[in-house]
DNA sequence: AGACGTACCTGACCGC
DNA sequence: TGCGGTCAGGTACGTC
């Protein structure tokens, strides 16, 4: 297949976002598939074009601009961390809250539009983020671990290194609530906000409940519950993708099949008990009184 | 060390 | 119609 045969489906609308709100795990995962996609042949880096030099931190614009040349190899996906690997070193992007990746209709320039990459392919990259929370950053290759940003990360919730024995262990001694110990990227990485209500109500855990209080057991169901719910997310996200003709990037995120996530006073899915909410850990909270224990 | 609060930022939304 | 206030969230950092 060539490049044409499989960017002219792909050649996203200016409507077709590559990503959605509030990126979590799940949509960081689509938008790296989408983006493997796009540079499936390797394009060259033919010109980076800032609108600003900061996101939420400055960027490194003159290292980015060294770069300009470079192939690049492959996307990859740490927790919500994106990694561009190139020819001239690696490249650390993050979504932050409301960071997008799209392919431009011609033109088509918009408010918010920070970051464009020209490529050898002829398609360009335009890295979109109203608020500014995203991350677009060198880093080296040959020293990921060491790099401040992913060095402390805990596991891929998707790996087999998250499993219940050392989850367990570690949130043993953690006298905060359960949701935000699993929020806690030391922990496990890749559980935002979102997905976190979403998994204990699966789990049936409340999510006040300390973390050191779960026995083994729910310890185990938890770790069960974040893998179904990320990956639920994913296969949604993927199949959205996988039949590009009606993808409907508009209507944003997967949050039609949220269980209890901004459900607050509306029924549990389960046994019709309206769902309560909080702030805890200073983050919006759902939960069903009835279905999970404290 | 871990717990906790807060800053960062803008658009959407609400009440008056 | 407009305007001010509040909320949303991931990450980083300061403080105790």
């Amino acid at each position: 297949m060539d490049w044409k045969s499989i960017t002219r489906p792909l050649a996203l609308s200016p409507l077709d976002e590559l990503s959605r709100p509030m990126p979590e795990l799940p949509e960081v995962e689509t938008v790296k598939t989408q983006l493997s996609q796009i540079l499936i042949h390797q394009p060259v880096i033919e010109k980076f074009q800032f609108n600003r030099k900061d996101l939420r931190d400055p960027m490194p614009v003159n290292e980015l601009k060294k770069m300009t040349g470079a192939k690049i190899l492959e996307v990859q996906r740490r927790a919500k961390y994106l990694l561009f690997r190139t020819t001239k070193g690696g490249i650390l992007s993050h979504l932050g809250m409301s960071g997008s990746w799209r392919v431009p209709d011609g033109n088509d320039v918009r408010v918010h539009d920070h970051i464009l990459v020209h490529l050898s392919n002829g398609a360009s990259l335009v890295y979109h983020d109203p608020r500014r929370f995203g991350i677009f950053e060198t880093i080296d290759l040959e020293k990921l671990d060491e790099n401040k940003r992913l060095r402390d990360l805990g596991p891929e919730p998707l790996s087999e290194t998250f499993h219940a024995d050392p989850f367990y262990a570690k949130i043993k001694t953690r006298k905060t609530a359960i949701k935000t110990a699993i929020m806690d990227q030391k922990v496990v990485v890749g559980v935002g906000n979102i997905y976190a209500s979403e998994a204990l109500f699966l789990a049936k855990i409340h999510p006040q409940k300390k973390a050191n209080r779960l026995n083994i057991k729910q310890a185990s169901d938890l770790v069960s519950a974040i893998k179904k719910v990320l990956s639920r997310a994913i296969e949604a996200g993927g199949s959205s993708i996988s039949d590009f003709r009606h993808t409907d990037f508009s209507m944003g995120y997967f949050q039609n099949q949220f269980s209890v996530y901004d459900r607050g006073g509306l029924e549990c899915v389960v046994c019709a008990t309206k769902i309560k909410t909080a702030v805890v850990g200073g983050r919006s909270t759902f939960w069903c009184q009835s279905c999970q224990k404290k």
